[in-house]
DNA sequence: CATGAATGAGAATTCATTCAT
DNA sequence: AATGAATGAATTCTCATTCAT
C-alpha cells in the first residue's frame, strides 16, 4: 500500500521535474545561460521557485542536467550508426553526417552544447568535456577497430579533430542567413567527406 | 589660450590603456568573462574604475579589445606562414601547425578566443566570428590558389573544418594534465597532418 | 498541483509595499529625490533592496507612486469642498483655503509636490503636471458653473493662477521661521481672499 | 606698467569665465541641473575642467551664478517698469505682463528659475528664494506706495501670490504644444488682469 | 595659468537562493 | 509538497573634483 502511494507521488514529482527541465532547456537554448534566470524558468514551466529548488540544487545544476540529456541524445544518434554500420570507414562518415544533422534538427538545443556551455563554471566545463570525450571515444573505437583502413598519427587526436570540424562547421552554418545558406544535408555531407578523407588510408601504389 | 597638448600626456594615456588592457586580458584568460569584474581589472592594473571607464566604454568593450588584439596576433602568425611558404599544400600544413603552437604558447590568451568568448553578448559573438572568419578566409584563399592540389566539396567548409579541428584539439590538450599530455609540437604536427590529408587531392593511379 | 494562494500572503505583500512607500514618502519629503537613496528607503522601512525592487520598478517609480498618492489626497480635499459648498464663489474661496491648510498640515509631503518634483525626469514631470491639471480642472469647472459670478479672460488661466498663488504663498510660508511666521489659517484666508477677488465679477453700478 | 599687464590678464580671465557661465546657463536650461555634467559644460565652452575649477568652486557654484544673473535680468525688467510707470495700479499690471513676456522670450533660461532650481541643495534653494523675494519686495513696495488703491489683507502675501500666479501660468504655457497654445502676449495680459483684479480696491458705492 | 587624465566614492539595480506560510 | 515574498551580496557604471605636467 505504501508502495503504490509513494509511486504516484514519485511520478508526479518526476513529471514536475521534467516540466522544469524542459522549460530550462528551451530557455537556455534560446537565451543562453546567463540571460536565463530562475524566475524565467519557473514562469515558463508554470511552477514556482520553491519547486525549482526542490528538484535542482541550483541553476548550474539544471544546466548540467540539460547538458547531460543532450549528451545522451547525441550518443544515441552515434550508437545507432555504430550498431547499423559494420564498415568502419563508412561508420566514420555516417557518424559525422548524423551528428551534423542532429544538431541542425535541434538548433536551439545545439547552442547549449556548442556555444552557451563555455566559461560558466569548472563543473559545467567538466560536464561538457565529458560529453565530448564520450563522443570522441566512440569515434576513436571505430578508428581502432580497423587499423588498416586508417592513416592517422593518433587516433584520439583524429577523433577530436573530427568533432571539432563538425562543430565549427555547424556553428558557422548556424550563423549564416537561413535563407541563403546551403541546406544542412549538403553541409553535413561535405563535412563527412572532409573527416573521412582526413583519416582514410590511401595505399601507395607502386608501378 | 589653446595650449599645445603635451606629448607626454598622450603617451602616458596610451600606457595606462595598455596596462588596463593587459590586466584585463590576463584576468579574462584566467577566470573568464563573467568571473572577472571591473574592480579586479583595475586592481590588477593598479589603476582606478574612473580610469577604466575613460579608456573603455564597458567591460564588454575591453573584452572585445582583448579579443581583437588576439585576433590580430593570430593573423600575424598566419600571414607570416603565407608570406614565406609558396607551396599551397605545405602552407595549409604549416598554418595549422603555427596556429596550434601559437595557442599553446599563449594558453591563457587562447582561452579567451576558444572558450570564454561564447555566449556573452551578440556583439562579442560577432567579433569572435569575424576573427575566425578572417582566419578561415586566409585558409580558403590557399585552397583556391591551387585547385589541382586539393579535393574538397566546398573550400569555405573545408576551411572551417580545419579551424574547428585545430581548436578542438587544442582545447582537449589544454584540458589534459600538463605532466602527462603529449608535447604541443607533436599534437600540432598530428593536427596539421589531419588537416592536410583532409583536403589533399590524391590522384588515382590506373594500372 | 496549483495551490490556492494564501490570503495572508497577499496581505503581507501589500503591507510591505505600504511600509516601503511610506518610508520613501517620508524621506523624499525630508531630503528630496536625489538625496534619498534606495538603501536609505529600505533601511527606513526595515526591508531590503530586493523587496524594494519587487514592489517598485525603480526609484523613480516609488517617487511617482508617492506623488500620485499625494495627488489623490489633495483631490479628496478639493472634492469634499466641491460636494459640500453649492455656492461657486464660496467654493473657490474654500478650495484655496482647504488646499493651503492641507499642505500646511502635511508639510513634508507637500514639499514633494511643490518643490522636489521638478527637474527629475520627463515622466515625473508629466505626473506632476497631471496632478496639478486635475486640480486646476476642478477649479475651472467651478468658474464655469456660474459664469455670471466671475470675470476672467480665460477660466483655465485663472485656475492656474489660483493654484500658483496658493503654492507660492505656501512655499514662502514654509520657508519662514516657524516661530515668527503668521499662523497657517491666517495665510490661508489671505490667499483665499486674493484668489476670490481675482476672479469675482464686480458689477458696475450706474448712478 | 604692472597695472596694465594685470588688466589684460584679468580681462582674459573674465572672458573665459563668461564663456563657461554662458555655456553652463545654456545647458542647465536645456537639460536641467543633474543632467548637465561638468564635462558637458567645458566641452560646450571649448575649455577644460581645470579652467572650470579655476573660475567656479563647484558645479553648484556655476548654477548659482547662472541663477543670480537671471535674477538680475528679471529685476532689470521689473525696475524698468517701476521707473517708467508712476501709476501703482498700472505698475502692478505691467510688471506681471513684463515678467511673463521676459520668461516667454527666454524660455530655456526661465526653466532654470522655475523648474530646475528646486531640490538641488539648500544653498541653491536659498539663492532661488532670495531672487523671488527680491521680486516680491518690489511688488510689495508698489502695493504699499498707494494703499488706497489696493485691498489686500497682507501686501507681502499678495506679492507672493502674484509671483506664483505668473510662474504657474508660465509653466503651464511652456508645457503646452507651441503650435496650439495661445500667444504669449495674450496669456500675459490675462495673468496681468488676474493679478490686478486680485489686489485692486473696488470702492463700494452707496446709493 | 591651462590642461585633461586620473581618481574613487557612491548610486541603482539584478537575481540566485532561502524560508515562512 | 508547493508557493512566492523576501533577502542582500555583488556588479556595473557615473561624474564631481584633484593634481601632475
Amino acid at each position: 500500500m505504501v508502495y503504490r502511494k509513494t509511486k504516484g507521488t514519485e511520478e508526479r514529482k518526476e513529471a514536475r521535474r521534467r516540466l522544469l527541465l524542459d522549460a530550462a532547456t528551451r530557455l537556455f537554448g534560446k537565451h543562453g545561460y546567463h540571460a536565463t534566470t530562475v524566475p524565467m524558468i519557473v514562469a515558463e514551466a508554470e511552477s514556482s521557485t520553491g519547486s525549482f529548488y526542490m528538484h535542482f540544487r541550483s541553476k548550474e545544476d539544471v544546466f548540467i542536467a540539460a547538458l547531460e540529456e543532450l549528451g545522451r541524445d547525441i550518443m544515441d544518434v552515434i550508437n545507432e550508426v555504430t550498431a547499423s554500420q559494420p564498415d568502419a570507414l563508412k561508420r566514420i562518415s555516417q557518424t559525422t553526417d548524423a551528428i551534423f544533422l542532429f544538431l541542425a534538427r535541434n538548433q536551439e538545443l545545439a547552442r547549449i552544447l556548442i556555444i552557451e556551455s563555455s566559461g560558466i563554471s569548472p563543473l559545467v566545463e567538466k560536464t561538457r568535456r565529458a560529453i565530448l570525450l564520450q563522443q570522441e571515444e566512440e569515434v576513436r573505437k571505430s578508428l581502432e577497430s580497423a587499423p588498416a583502413l586508417f592513416a592517422v598519427e593518433s587516433t584520439s587526436i583524429a577523433a577530436r579533430c573530427m568533432a571539432g570540424a563538425a562543430f565549427e562547421a555547424f556553428y558557422c552554418w548556424l550563423d549564416e542567413n537561413p535563407k541563403e545558406r546551403m541546406p544542412a544535408e549538403k553541409v553535413a555531407r561535405a563535412v563527412a567527406q572532409f573527416n573521412t578523407q582526413a583519416v582514410k588510408n590511401v595505399p601507395v601504389r607502386h608501378r
